[in-house]
DNA sequence: TAGATTGTTAATCGATTAACAATC
DNA sequence: TAGATTGTTAATCGATTAACAATC
């Protein structure tokens, strides 16, 4: 299946469907139609039945959709059930914040292992995790094969250690350095999180109205 | 100036201009064009063109770019010179290394109060300023007048929380409490940051090769 | 002046919305 | 069966790209 034909602003719709339909199973909705919640969601009706019908017929023609299946179907989609193997780079105030906060398990991932270079950090527990010197990173690739990793690390090195990561097999960049990857592989994939990006729009609302 | 009605595509690029531009001052360029900032940015040369003519005329034909001025002229549209004041409620995990990880008066704002409710967490200091009783809220509100808050608390009280806020004048919310922010008044400005998502959309990559 | 590169208009492309026949 | 709501095609809208005349 070629799903790689998704658009990119469908594929950015998908997580916030997933927690809107795991919400109202909480609630005990079972069943929703499209407009229902094109409302609670604020989309329009017309592309919520459009983004699903990229991945398949889910609803049921008079009816609507089954929460419980649709909120199970996308987080297939998703591969929220995988366990890909991610390791974290950078244990300073944002990486332990995210290692702790993130609750990896849920979005398709186990944190294995987390690196950082000061030795004051290593021997510590993060999120369960253990804390160890970049230098044991070859070796702990070599032997774990972690296929993510974490950035948080500042940026002028983010290039060179992804690069390195790449080369020691990991396919996948989770990256808050303040610096956007470029990967020669255009197979490897890369979510670069601008923070700072995000609070100067804020910046630009308030500033103009 | 009705900069309201440029698109927030256009908006949303704003900060990686001006990310770019910093950086290309800190290596010593002093003039550029758009067919060479395109190729270091990856957008298109047409593309930058248009989006910086939202705002005016900053290039010269058969020159370029002053990267210096058009470095500035951004600042100046995005606010960052600004110190619109800034609170931050929920000094967990994620809010203190906020609090300590982003650049606040870079980016146009003034960190002036943390609020948590947890009293072992209250009198403690994060990024210099003293973490308070959620319970002064609105004393510190109305002697203070924040006009922008940052929401690290749970998703279950995020809207009630930010309602309140609203009525004690804040105008703008950086949101990481995993819940949508809904606003009455369409004026309040809201930047809902999804970081689970994020990660979310990496698995479907790595998911669907 | 000639060459380069902008600012801007026009063309294209993609994403969103509307409409409706199919069907549960 | 009648009513509701999907899946899907067609229409619209907006954003990106291409082209080029203006001009430094």
């Amino acid at each position: 299946m070629s799903k790689s034909s998704v658009s990119s602003s469908v594929i950015k719709r998908l997580p916030r469907y997933y927690r809107f339909l795991g919400d109202l199973c909480r609630k005990g909705y079972t069943r929703i139609s499209s407009r229902e919640l094109s409302e609670k969601m604020g989309f329009t009706a017309s592309q919520i039945r459009q983004d699903l019908n990229c991945f398949g017929g889910f609803g049921q023609q008079g009816y609507g959709y089954n929460v419980k299946e649709l909120h199970k179907a996308i987080g297939d989609i998703l591969g929220v059930n995988a366990e890909n193997k991610l390791i974290m780079i950078g244990a300073g105030n944002l990486g332990s914040a995210i290692a702790s906060h993130i609750d990896f398990r849920k979005k398709g991932f186990k944190l294995i292992g987390i690196f950082d270079s000061d030795p004051e950090k290593c021997g510590q527990e993060i999120a369960g995790v253990k804390v160890t010197d970049v230098a044991e990173i070859r070796r702990f690739c070599v032997a774990n094969k972690p296929i993510c990793a974490v950035l948080c690390i500042p940026k002028n090195s983010a290039q060179y250690v992804a690069n390195s990561l790449v080369d020691l097999g990991v396919k996948a960049f989770w990256n808050f350095s303040h610096y956007d990857l470029k990967m020669e592989h255009e197979s490897i994939i890369v979510e670069n999180v601008h923070l700072g990006d995000s609070l100067m729009t804020l910046a630009y609302g308030l500033n103009n109205q």
